[in-house]
This record gives C-alpha cells, sequence and structure tokens, in this order.
DNA sequence: AATGAATGAGCATTCATTCAT
DNA sequence: TATGAATGAATGCTCATTCAT
C-alpha cells in the first residue's frame, strides 16, 4: 500500500511525513501517538493505517526514507574516488552539518532511530541497518590511499581513531548548540571547529 | 517509603531490581510495564507502589542506585592523584569491563536512561545527573599532569581524542560481543585491545 | 467531544445517559464506576471516553443536561408574570411532580449533585449552580405580589415559611413513596396533599 | 471487638475516633481512606482492623456512637414534659446550636450520614435510624398541649410546619455561615434569628 | 480514497483487607 | 495487643487498530 503513498499530492505527503517525523523524533516509536499525527498532519485516522497498514510499517517506511535521502546525499555529492580519508571525512562532516541544518528533523528522527528500544521495531531496524549502512560505510572507507600514512602506524586503528574522534565532536557540538535555533547554526564554525581536530590527527597520522 | 525497601530480605529485594533494570533497560521508562516487572519479580501489584510510591519513583530509584554504585566503585579503585590521564583512563576501562561483567543488566539501564525521551522524567534525570556526573567528571580530570604531553599539542582537545576514543572502542566490543554471555566475557582480551589504542595515543601525545 | 454524542442515534445515546445517570444517582461521582456505566449501556470502554474526556466530564456534562432540562420546563411552563406567589409555587410543585414521573432518574441524579462531597467535582459544580439555579430563584421570587399579604407580616420570611413547607412536604411524600414505581404515582393525590398546605399557608398569610 | 476498644487509653481513642469521623465527613463513606484514617490517628492498619472488623463496621460504629450521644444529650437537658411544641423545638435548636459549636466534625459526619449513597452501608443505616431516631421523634412529640393552638387548625401539619421552617432555617444558617470557624460562631446572633420565626409561628397557630 | 466511530486489551495506580510476626 | 508487609481486584483512562460507510 505504501507505493500508493507516492501518488498522493505532494503537499498532503509532506503534511504527514512532517507530523509522523517529528512525533517519532520527539517521544520515540513507543511513546509516538498515532492520534498526534494524524491530528497534526490533518488526516484522518484510517488513512493512515490505510497507507501504512500499522504504527511500525509507519516508522519503517520513514526510516528507509530517511536512509535513502541520506545515502543519496551522500554519493552524490561525495568524492568516493578521494584516497584521502581525513579530507573525505571532513567532507562528510561538512554534508551532515549541512543536512542538519536542513532536515533538521530527520536528525531527530534518526537519533531515535538508532537509541530505538522497542524490540519489535528494534530487530526489523538492524536487518535493515546491516545491508545499507554496512555497504556504505564499505565503500567510503574502500579506497584508502595507505601512502599517505606514516609507517609503522595501525592504520585500521587510525581510522576508528579519526571516525570516533570526529563523531565526538559532532556530538558534542550537537548537544552545545541544542537551544540553538537549527536556522541560525553557524556551520562555518563547526567546521572551522572540525579542522583543528583534523590538523590534529593529520599531522598524528600522516607523513 | 524507599528506605524500607532495604529492610526487604535480600532475595527479594534483588528479584525486584533486576527485573526492573531488565524491563527498564530494554523497554525505556515510557514503555516498560510495571505489570511485565511484578510478574517477573514475583510480587503483587501493591507492594511495588508501596516501596516506590508511582513508576517514576522506581525509575529514579534505579537511576540513583546505579549511579551511586558506579562512582562508589569508580573512586574507591580509581588513583585519583595519578596524573597520567592515559593511565588513569585505562582504568576507568579496566573497572568499567570489570563492571559490564558483574552488573551487565545495570549498564543496559544506564544506557537507556541517557536515551530517555519521556518528558516527565527526563527533566528529573537531568537535574540530578547535573550534580553527580558533572562533579564526577571535573575530579578525575582535575589534576593532570600535563608535562608528560608533548609540547604543542592543544591538550584539551587531545584529552578528548582520548576519551572519544576509548568510549568509541567500548561501543565497538559491546557491539561485538552482544551475543557473548556476559560471564563468558573475556576482560583479558578486551584490556589488549584497548590498550593497543592506548599505546597509539601515548606515543602521538606523550613526549 | 461532546457535541458528537448528540449526533449518535437516540436510542444509543439514551442508553449512555440512563446508565450514567442510574449509576452516579446510586453511588455518588466518586463511587460510581465507569465500568458499571458502559456494561449497562452496552458500549465499549474507550467510546465515553471518547465521547466525554473523563468521568468528570461525563458527570458535568449530566448535571449541565439536566439542569438545562428543568430549567426549559420550569420557565417554559411557568406563568411568570403570575404575582402570587402560592399560586405560582404550586405551579412549581406540580411540575415537579409531573417531572419526578417522567425522569425519576434525574432527581436522584440530582439530589447526589447536591450532596456531592468529591472535591474535585464540588468547585467545578458551585461554579455552574451560581448561574443558573440563582439567577431562576430570581426570577421566580423577583414580582411577588405583596398586596396580597396581610399588614405586618415579615414578607422575607414568610416566603421562606412557604418555600421550607412546600419542599418539606415534597421530600416527606418522596421518602413515603419511594417504593411506589414512579408510574403508578398519583400525582393527583400529592397535589391534593399539596394543596391542604397551601390553604393553610394562604389563611396564615394572604388577607 | 468494638466493645475492647473502650478500653483503649482514652487519648488514643479519641485520636482515632477524630481521625475517622473527620475523613468520613469531609469524604463520604465509599470515598474515604482508611489509609487517612490510620495515619493521622497514628496507628497501625492491623489496629483499625482488629477493632471494627471493616470499614463498614467502623463507620457503623461511629454512626451509633453520635446518634447515642446526640440522643443522650436531648434527653438529658430537654424537658419532656414540655407541652408547648414551640417553646420545645426552640430548646431543640439551642440544643442542636451548642452541640454544633462542640462538637462540629459530629455534624459534618451525620450530614454525610443523611446524605449517604453507597448502598452496602445504607440499608444497615436505614436500619438502625429506624428504632432509635424514630421513638425519639415520637417521645418528642407525643405529649403536645393541642389547647395552646387556635381553633380550626389542622394541628399535624401545623407541627409539620413548625419543624420544616426550623429545620430550614438551620441549614440556611449552616450555608451562610460555612466559612466561619465554628468557635466563633454567635450562638446568640443564630437564636435570636430562630426567634423571629418561632413569633411568626406562634402568631399564626397559638391563640 | 477517505472517514471517524467503535473496540478492548492494556496501562498505572489505589485500597480494603489479611496475616505472619 | 499491635504491627505493617503483602495482596489483588478494581479503578479511570489510553491507544493502535478495525470497519461500515
Amino acid at each position: 500500500m505504501i507505493s500508493k503513498f507516492f501518488k498522493l499530492e505532494q503537499e498532503k505527503r509532506e503534511r504527514i511525513l512532517n507530523a509522523a517525523t517529528k512525533e517519532f523524533g520527539e517521544k520515540g516509536f513507543g511513546n509516538a501517538s498515532t492520534n498526534e499525527i494524524v491530528m497534526e498532519a490533518g488526516i484522518s485516522k484510517g488513512l493512515l493505517f490505510h497507507y501504512f497498514t500499522n504504527k511500525k510499517g509507519l516508522y519503517l517506511f520513514l526510516y528507509d526514507y530517511y536512509v535513502e535521502l541520506m545515502v543519496d546525499e551522500l554519493f552524490t555529492k561525495l568524492d568516493l574516488e578521494d584516497g584521502d580519508i581525513l579530507s573525505k571525512w571532513r567532507r562528510i562532516g561538512w554534508l551532515k552539518f549541512e543536512l542538519m541544518k536542513r532536515h533538521p528533523e530527520m536528525f531527530d528522527f534518526l537519533k531515535s532511530v538508532y537509541e530505538e528500544t522497542d524490540s519489535e521495531v528494534k530487530s526489523e531496524l538492524e536487518k535493515r541497518n546491516y545491508d545499507v549502512i554496512e555497504t556504505s560505510y564499505a565503500k567510503i572507507l574502500s579506497n584508502i590511499d595507505t601512502s599517505l600514512f606514516k609507517p609503522n602506524i595501525d592504520i585500521g586503528r587510525a581510522i576508528n581513531i579519526i571516525i570516533w574522534t570526529l563523531e565526538g565532536y559532532g556530538n558534542q557540538q550537537k548537544i552545545l548548540t541544542k537551544n540553538t535555533p537549527m536556522d541560525l547554526l553557524n556551520i562555518e564554525k563547526l567546521i572551522e571547529g572540525m579542522d583543528e581536530y583534523i590538523e590534529m590527527l593529520k599531522s598524528m597520522f600522516y607523513k
């Protein structure tokens, strides 16, 4: 039935999407209320279930929808050939900050997905994660130019440190800017901060 | 009424504690069912509320209980005077792995606390967090021996990289060993793996 | 949501109304069971709360409903211009006996309202009472023809005696006929009895 | 078991009595909480049920206790030989106002008894009422000096008017003084007001 | 396609009463 | 005599889901 959802007029489709994204993002799967969603979207109870069968169906649809959106974004705007993992990850960070500004609700939703504890939904989620996320990661990390690294560096571990550091920085900034409206977010500043870490990592790991 | 809870025979007390910890850890505050808890604990509905007033009371009790347990563990077995932040954090990692083996449910519970979205409980949680967690962090990071670091290293950022890396490693191992029964967990192996990162960090940051 | 209640088919609407009126009338607000009401009405738990939000909402709806019904009855069928307070109050008595025959449950319900002790409902009740009841009383007592009274009679007190006497008679008859099925109630007899008191009061107070 | 209750030290007995009277008076039988009562009285749950078997037993004990207290008061201080029903009823009014000042909680309790809707308690209450109240009323009304009345007056009805009027006045004053602390109640004023009605009734009914 | 009335299992919480100590 | 831990049925209320229209 989900296929029919795309035949809806765009405006209504977005109203539903936004309402559901917001509700799930704020409250998580279990505590989100379909009532709230239909009220916010201005549609009837029945229609929601007509398209998505049940709450879980709606949730997983949103998940797939946003994962696809992110992956598309990533692989359209990322130079996969770039062997410099640091510059590549810098680019990823930039794309993420950009997306965060354009689709803040999406990030809240995806964060809630990561933290999802509801067992009936978690296993389904993990199944889907595996494929897309795993292969995306693999692609990104596939053609690393190892000649950039100093000799005697364990490159696998170095890459982990790079990823953990940049993720750690991202999370730290998210918490610090929690109360800043997304449209006022100063991405240049965030990137600058990120660059300082990248410089450190570069001088440590690169020749 | 919580004070009376401690006067219960140990076995029953633990049954209640374990049942609640497990249920909250698996489902989060909002979706956890007190019904499930009393059934698992083998006590009556009324008794739970006799001790903890309401669901929120039980949740926050568990939180306080485990935070105290962790803080006690940390500050009893940690040499706060040690200025070597890397060796100190190594010790923290070891203590965490140890605790994870002895109280695996506690970690799931505390993780669920961190991810809690339920607003009626979140504000209360944040209030409590502030004091204990913040001051604990401050104490641990208070007397760092900066003379150990290479010159020209931004020590603040270095410490962040250290923390993010070791946390990243911990999370990675948690996911990888998710299906290993906790009592079969090979802590020595985990520590060995951690030590490899610590060695890297040491050669990067220390003289 | 109450507005939707009136769009229900009459038969179901009355089943709900009657069940709730009876339950509240018998047990008062606090001890009435919404479970009992839905079972008696033959509807689901959810539906009741769909229409009335909560128990209090249902109770206050019934109160408003019956007060309006009584006030309508009173002011449609009562000659407010009649300055003869005794003949006017006789008419009121008659209308009350009539209503009691047609809507016996309503009287039990309204009696239970008057005696309500539940604090969360009492204040709301008093707020509503004030307006309608107070102004109704005022209207009824507004244009009394004082020239009908003997001189030297304290008319204010005389009117109180009239009201208390006729109310006293009403209550007495209610108790005496408690076990008589309402449809067998001989209103003519009741009115006759009332008339005897009215004659006494007339000879005492009127010229 | 109730007999044993009287063997308790007076102070504890009164704490229990007062707590129960207050709770029932405020909330009625059904909504009163035995928990509240034992907490207020400072005794254990078990003790209450040891003496009174169940909530109903406690309630009916209090009822019997206060009815006896009132009847004692009435028949000790009332001149039953007095054939002047108006002066006798004046005396009753005075005694009631006096009691109201000394035992305000008792009146709230007895009022709540009168309004009791709980069916399991109501029938029991009615059984007990019948005996004591009925015979008390009979005694008071037994030796009325009918020669005081004007001829052609229906004395039965006249007495009803007297009772309803004085009761009406009492209730009216109760409502008007609802917010006056009992110890500030100006009984002389209340009696004065009552006397005005008594004078009217006298001039209406007596030679 | 779209509605929203209707369902009923599920929820947290209360409370009179019991009983081992 | 006195305690208070323990019970479990009952309470008001919510919510995903169904289905006749």
